[in-house]
DNA sequence: AGCACGCCGACT
DNA sequence: GTCGGCGTGCTC
């Protein structure tokens, strides 16, 4: 220590930077600077500076040579408290550095300096030396409002600026500073309060008494379709509001539609702000800074608004809770939806988690009291369920080549007919999932994977689904050599397109499929033109079941709904009726109008299709839920997956046998489960992934510390992530 | 995550 | 002889 740290008493402490650090780095606080656990500050990280944010705790001893001073504190809210243990939670729980972590609430750099105040002008009541009709419109014009800027009153008034500039000239304005606008108008809790039914009612009592109790508890919000969700958590959120406090709905990306934000805007007179991908970045930055201040009071967003820094916030909703998009599978892995409960837990505010069909786990801690159940019985108009039905397609097959059951075909004639709209649904993307040659037997598989290559016709792509290998689509057969003998076996989205447009060739047929070029942006545009009735036919992956409001959607007709059982993973029949469910709720949301589900399976006796075909889900619940118990399944928790990703399969299959093998050879570490994923490439990089499961005795992350501290350190372009199970958080 | 340092292949 | 590839290691 030298003679001055001796005399000068330097304070330090903890900083939190966005980086994959395990802990806080430690800084010196300059002399007169002002900070406290929470602050937003720039520090000299290496060469760059990087903004952090002072922890609590401790500060590492640090060598007084390596300390570096805060170089200044922005003038930004602080993360409060609430935030700061949230943060430390997750990354303690997902086994990521609380660096990472802090990262995504930090993902707005500009917004830690103060919005700039606009130039604005005021009226000062002093009349022009000579008075014109323009500057008479003006001056009606402003008196509407206590401040203008020079160009809204302009446009306002219906004249140029130079207008404007005139009368500044004569002192009839003068120049002030105005606020920066707000990002979104406040909402009105009793704007448009809508007429709601005795059920409806009685469960938007029941979510706003336990809003008004204050206090952590989360309530399952169980409803079918169409049975007013929205509006009953609605009333919940206004209860909130009402109470001075901030709310956050989550979505699904993909749901966060026009039709969602118009339904909020009629409820509340204003939108919400919006948090996703497309927000543009100043936008972004704006809605930060405002929701850190407390001055946005609504925010809709996508799983990533979870980590905005809330000032008050007093109640979360997880809309579409089962919806498999709340998991996070990239750098830090997370479930929202889970995460949305611990911050309720800490901060002590009541989290909503509404489905048509819940998660198993969901429903399980519902059924064992840790989460509240408030269940909607039926629809609006109980006129408007849909009919269903199952197409047997042993007893009532397609023509060959053909995957339109006649049955189906005849419905889908007669809805466009009456000029109605028509889904169809089959969650396989692509024109074919096989493609063989008919004079060999040569079957095109992927030379990493042992699966089929899919046939991508738009693309002119032969495409293997797990690793992401793809090759032009070939005319002759490798094996053979013979030309055009090349034949399609099975059906993709692409392929059903090609289907309807041969039988309906004057029909408007819309295809919507994730790989289709545009991105999320496009979609969200397609959906809402569909909405809109801009489509007769629209054709679909599971991306059409999520959560869109399709009202002259009267026909529903499924592809080969038991597509998604064949395979091994345990959550085939979950996700199996989950998809179908939502997919047939988007028929028959018009009250009235008389609509159809029609779900072609090779396997009508089946429990999945005929729980569908009954629309009983609560008796798929009690199956499903027994049946992971006989099978020693827990229905949920205890499990993760360790994920080895490299630029190389050798390199990533290597260290995941380092990793079994320290599984294998350290007494503590049980439960690394014999299955193994097979190599997937996500962005070039190779990905291995591990099953892992705990037993009884302690919880899963410290299997996953001992393991992924025995193996050898990762080398080279080698990572390993990790991702925990959804679990009980209390 | 950046960014610099460092050690091996094709070029102004 | 250098420019530049990305493997390795560090940032208070």
């Amino acid at each position: 220590m030298s003679q001055t740290g001796q005399l000068f008493e330097t304070r330090v402490v903890p900083v939190l930077v966005p980086l994959p650090a395990e802990r806080p780095y430690s800084y010196a606080v300059p002399d007169g600077m002002e900070v406290a656990p929470g602050s937003i500050v720039q520090v000299p990280l290496g060469p760059r500076q990087v903004a952090g944010v002072v922890w609590d705790g401790a500060t590492d001893r640090v060598d007084a040579r390596k300390l570096r001073p805060i170089t200044r504190v922005f003038d930004c809210p602080p993360l409060d408290a609430t935030m700061r243990r949230f943060v430390d939670w997750v990354a303690d729980y997902t086994l990521s550095p609380p660096g990472l972590v802090v990262r995504m609430a930090l993902r707005a750099p500009a917004a830690f300096d103060p919005e700039a105040w606009i130039e604005g002008i005021e009226a000062t009541g002093a009349l022009p030396d000579r008075m014109t009709g323009a500057r008479e419109r003006v001056l009606a014009a402003a008196s509407e409002a206590p401040a203008w800027s020079r160009s809204g009153l302009a446009h306002a008034a219906g004249v140029t600026p130079s207008v404007v500039d005139g009368l500044i000239r004569q002192g009839s304005f003068r120049g002030v500073r105005l606020p920066p606008p707000p990002a979104v108008a406040a909402p009105d809790k009793g704007y448009g309060r809508a007429e709601l039914n005795a059920d409806q009612r009685a469960g938007a009592d029941a979510l706003s008494e336990t809003v008004a109790k204050g206090g952590f508890s989360t309530t399952l919000l169980e409803g079918v379709t169409g049975s007013g969700k929205t509006e009953v958590y609605f009333e919940a959120v206004a209860r909130a509001l009402d109470a001075g406090r901030q709310v956050l709905i989550l979505l699904p990306e993909i749901a966060l539609t026009q039709s969602f934000i118009d339904r909020f805007h009629a409820r509340f007179g204003a939108p919400p702000a919006e948090w996703h991908s497309d927000v543009a970045p100043r936008q972004r930055e704006k809605i930060w800074r405002q929701v850190a201040e407390g001055r946005v009071k609504v925010v809709a967003g996508a799983r990533s608004a979870l980590f905005l820094p809330f000032q008050n916030l007093g109640l979360i909703v997880v809309d579409e809770e089962h919806d498999p998009a709340y998991k996070q599978e990239e750098r830090t892995f997370y479930h929202a939806r889970d995460m949305a409960v611990v911050r309720g837990s800490i901060g002590k505010f009541p989290v909503i988690l509404a489905s048509a069909t819940p998660s198993v786990e969901t429903r399980v801690n519902a059924a064992a009291g840790r989460y509240g159940h408030v269940r909607l019985a039926g629809r609006f108009a109980e006129a408007a369920m849909p009919d269903l039905s199952l197409i047997d397609m042993r007893a009532a097959p397609p023509p060959r080549g053909r995957f339109v059951s006649p049955v189906l075909g005849k419905a889908i004639a007669e809805t466009i007919q009456r000029g109605e709209q028509a889904l169809l649904f089959l969650n396989r993307r692509g024109y074919a999932p096989l493609t063989l040659c008919r004079v060999c037997g040569h079957r095109f598989q992927c030379p990493d994977c042992s699966t089929w290559l899919v046939d991508h016709r738009l693309r002119g792509q032969l495409q293997c689904h797990h690793c992401g290998f793809a090759v032009p689509r070939p005319e002759a057969c490798p094996e053979c050599g013979t030309l055009d003998h090349l034949v399609a076996c099975g059906p993709g989205v692409e392929r059903i397109a090609e289907e309807m447009l041969t039988d309906f060739p004057e029909a408007r047929t819309i295809l919507l499929s994730s790989d289709l070029p545009g991105g999320a942006r496009r979609l969200r545009r397609e959906l809402d033109a569909i909405a809109d009735g801009e489509a007769d036919i629209v054709i679909g992956t599971q991306l059409v079941a999520k959560g869109h409001h399709f009202p002259m959607m009267t026909l529903v007709g499924a592809i080969d709904a038991d597509l998604g059982l064949a395979n091994g993973d345990p959550r085939a029949a979950e996700r199996t009726f989950q998809l179908l469910h939502q997919v047939t709720g988007r028929a028959g949301r018009s009250g009235g109008r008389s609509s159809r589900g029609l779900i072609q399976t090779f396997q009508p006796e089946h429990p999945v299709m005929q729980a569908i075909a009954s629309g009983d889900a609560t008796r798929f619940y009690e199956r499903e839920i027994a049946e992971r118990e006989r099978s020693g399944l827990p229905p949920f928790g205890r499990l993760a997956s360790v994920i080895v990703s490299a630029n190389t399969r050798k390199e990533a299959e290597e260290h995941a046998r380092a990793l079994r093998r320290a599984a294998a050879e350290d007494g503590d570490i049980e439960g690394l489960g014999p299955a193994e994923a097979p190599v997937a490439v996500l962005r070039g990089r190779h990905r291995f992934r591990l099953l892992v499961h705990a037993t009884r005795r302690s919880p899963i992350q410290a299997f996953l510390r001992a393991m992924v501290a025995a193996a050898p350190r990762p080398r080279g372009s080698v990572q390993v992530q990790i991702d925990v199970d959804p679990q009980s958080f209390l």
